[in-house]
DNA sequence: CTGAAAGCGCTAACAA
DNA sequence: TTGTTAGCGCTTTCAG
């Protein structure tokens, strides 16, 4: 099982090189140090040997590990965790980095261990995401290093972020809505407790009075299936006065309530009523009749983009900075929303 | 900020002693070689300069990354993975190794590639782990160093893997429905393509068998809400007979529509009948009104145990074994499964 | 019981 | 243009 591999000693033996015109092959940073003919030779030998470098050696000796931490806040409890992994980890790849992962199974303030612990394994850059949109205070040990924060922002708003453009999703999926024809559209859901909801009811509003509509009245509730069921289900009450064209729903979890209640109330979706989620939770968004339209939450370019900030960084030796990047949340056209009836 | 940290040598000028005594001490080689008070004193050396050794060094040296791979296909896609995910990184930081992911983004078959990268990056062990139970063929990178699979069997059958017993599943589902006073039980749904759908139908019909109840209809049906809907429709019509006691969804997707479908019809649930999930998709099934009861797939478990089982034959240097360990999925009981009405 | 010496496999500065 | 040398920080053997 061992198969002990090749060395750069043994491809120079083979091509009748030394070792380092092996090394300055493998790194391209041969041409003005090994003739044409020679390189040639060391990389047929090289190739033959199935040579390839012993990427901890050369860590040790570069003080480079080429691994990119990852920390998590429970992620263990998130459906949209792997999107982030996924997308960090194609990204280093693509760059010859390796995406190491620390999950803490707790929350964000719980992280600093882990950090600490990545830290110790000489990772080159770290990325601390939580699965939920929040304002934290960043651990120290994320300052001692490259670092990047995706799916929140720093209190201190020193240390360079990756987070959904909720404002824009907000507006954007309103003008989905006002563009097939509604003008009545109505806000359910999101616990005050997040940050998510102000930005997407605020980018709600803007399109509005962009489209000099009125001010779109918002219902509180919930983030979960029930809170939407309950709150369309008074929404579509006929005693409690005309009923909207369209609702946009915090989440797709309230929007699958409200997608429900709709059915309950004998209302076609999206004949008599548009339904618009956000998130593109899988396995629900793509899962419901009819399927929902929605708002994808960009995990994947979170995870990707932080990582790619990070390696440009590593790569070209420079400082990482403290700016915010907003990820424009993807509208995903399902069938529960359509033209308005009386358009 | 690169903040030099302490080496070894920093520690034993420190403590009077040489490199090598620190070297023992840090590993706990120390008891017949070093004196007990120099012991401490390096102790309290390292402690002081913050010592802590170098992990890429000591790897090269002892040719030991103390890292472990997980290649995933496609974890994007699935609300799952980061539960696995999680599961084996808590546990291989529990002992001592880091976590290492590679995402293939696509089928189990395109991960070759990413086995191959781990393996040259060293890692000590690797797991393959797929989002859905399958039988695959293993790539052969996989078989020259420690590895198991998640969630996946090997067709050759020579390698160890982790996967949920669903036929345990299947019957407990079953059992808790029939300790309820259920007495006609039928199956919903589940698309022929995926391994798991017959070994819970077996556990279903195994557990209505030694009840001495009837073998219990099977209902063709996909896996996605619409699917459950449909097939739930159908089976609360009255034309098409009496109404079962309970069902039993091939999923909490399935089990969503029927939960809709009875709320169409007019049914309470659990009152009038009880509606079993399986998966514990979470921000599914804790999210319907009201909660499904419903068999966790055990995602979590898998990533520990899987991390767990190649640690154990690493540490001790043993064979890991072809054996595929079945792991519980634990019964999480919700508000959608009450007592019979007629009990 | 202790410390010096020899590498693990690689890279980069330097000398030829 | 080439090859030699000196480590990166650690572990482990072996002579004191």
């Amino acid at each position: 099982m061992p198969n002990r591999r090749p060395t750069a000693q043994d491809v120079a033996k083979h091509a009748g090189a030394s070792r380092s015109a092996v090394s300055m092959v493998m790194n391209g940073n041969a041409d003005g140090n090994v003739s044409p003919d020679m390189q040639e030779r060391i990389r047929r030998a090289a190739a033959e040997l199935e040579y390839t470098p012993h990427p901890i050696a050369s860590g040790l000796r570069r003080q480079r590990s080429r691994m990119i931490g990852i920390v998590t806040d429970e992620a263990a409890s998130s459906p949209f965790a792997g999107r982030m992994l996924a997308g960090a980890s194609q990204a280093a790849a693509g760059h010859g980095y390796l995406t190491v992962i620390a999950d803490a199974g707790g929350p964000a303030a719980d992280t600093t261990h882990f950090i600490d612990e990545l830290r110790r394994r000489r990772v080159d850059g770290l990325i601390l995401a939580t699965q939920s949109l929040r304002t934290i205070v960043v651990p120290d040990g994320l300052r001692l290093q490259p670092s990047v924060l995706a799916n929140c922002r720093d209190a201190a708003g020193t240390m360079g972020a990756i987070i959904p453009d909720e404002v824009r999703g907000g507006r954007e999926a309103t003008e989905h809505l006002i563009s097939l024809g509604h003008r009545r559209i109505v806000w359910i859901g999101g616990g005050v407790d997040v940050d998510a909801r102000p930005a997407r009811i605020r980018g709600f509003q803007a399109a509005l009075a962009a489209a000099g509509l009125p001010p779109g009245e918002v219902v509180e509730a919930g983030w979960d299936i029930d809170d939407g069921f309950r709150a369309a289900e008074a929404l579509f009450a006929p005693e409690n006065g005309p009923r909207p064209d369209a609702v946009f729903c915090a989440s797709d979890r309230v929007a699958t309530g409200a997608l429900l209640a709709a059915r309950t109330a004998g209302l076609d979706v999206p004949g008599d009523i548009s339904i618009m989620g956000y998130d593109d939770q899988r396995h629900l968004a793509d899962a419901t009749v009819p399927g929902l339209t929605t708002m994808a939450l960009p995990h994947e370019g979170m995870g990707r983009v932080a990582a790619e900030r990070i390696i440009a960084a590593l790569d070209s030796n420079a400082e990482i900075g403290a700016e915010t990047t907003l990820l424009e949340c993807p509208l995903v056209v399902r069938g529960s929303t359509g033209p308005a009836a009386r358009a």
